[in-house]
DNA sequence: TCCACATATACGAATATCCATATATTTAAA
DNA sequence: TTTAAATATATGGATATTCGTATATGTGGA
């Protein structure tokens, strides 16, 4: 993939906070994504759809739920991208509710 | 500028060409950026004016020719992002040829 | 002042993107 | 095998992006 198709990925609001999410957590289910985000499920499914397509995500079914992670053959300076914006203070200042509802949900559903 | 509003500015091909020859070079005039990446002034010209108005580059006038340089008070993190490309290997695998034609402009300028 | 060069912007057409809604698919359990 | 839950995809319309071409603006020299 090329350096500006990458950054197409992460062009939309919606796929740049999923992945973010994902990032951070290691694997995440499309329900939890919809609950996190407060986004409609076609809406998060489409959006991974898009970045599964693309390489950047790999999906894994457990029963009925679809976890998503980042795909870890990813190159070098895709994944310094990703790291890099886990690590900035742009997430704590932007993404900080999609992590609490997040883990709302997680303790909610277990 | 939020970070998927930063990539946007990175999704298009042109637009990442001009950066990351800008970034590499310090300064570079709009027809230095015309030679180098084969594409048309008015092409050039309508990235450049998109990547000045959302602050990631400043433009300079010296006499007939406008400059462009990186603005150096961008976040750290879009810093980390830019370093990252000029430092990766897909540099040297896609925009080897912008930085020659670009060198052969300066060259034949001089 | 007039002209040539460098750069910027306006305009319309082609294409791409995103969304809401509806529907299809897959799985597990009754 | 029917049903419900979780996920994926199809459709069509609204909006955004990109481009080539034409034109405007700004600068320096004759």
């Amino acid at each position: 993939m090329l350096p500006h198709q990458f950054f197409k990925m992460l062009s939309d609001e919606t796929r740049l906070r999923c992945l973010i999410l994902i990032a951070r957590e290691e694997k995440v289910s499309v329900g939890e994504l919809c609950l996190a985000l407060e986004e409609s499920q076609p809406k998060v499914s489409r959006h991974l759809a898009i970045l599964r397509q693309s390489g950047v995500l790999l999906d894994q079914r457990e029963g009925q739920w679809v976890y998503y992670k980042v795909n870890a053959e990813l190159p070098g300076w895709m994944r310094k991208v990703i790291a890099g914006l886990i690590a900035s203070n742009c997430l704590k200042e932007q993404y900080q509710q999609d992590i609490l509802n997040y883990q709302l949900a997680k303790q909610k559903l277990a």
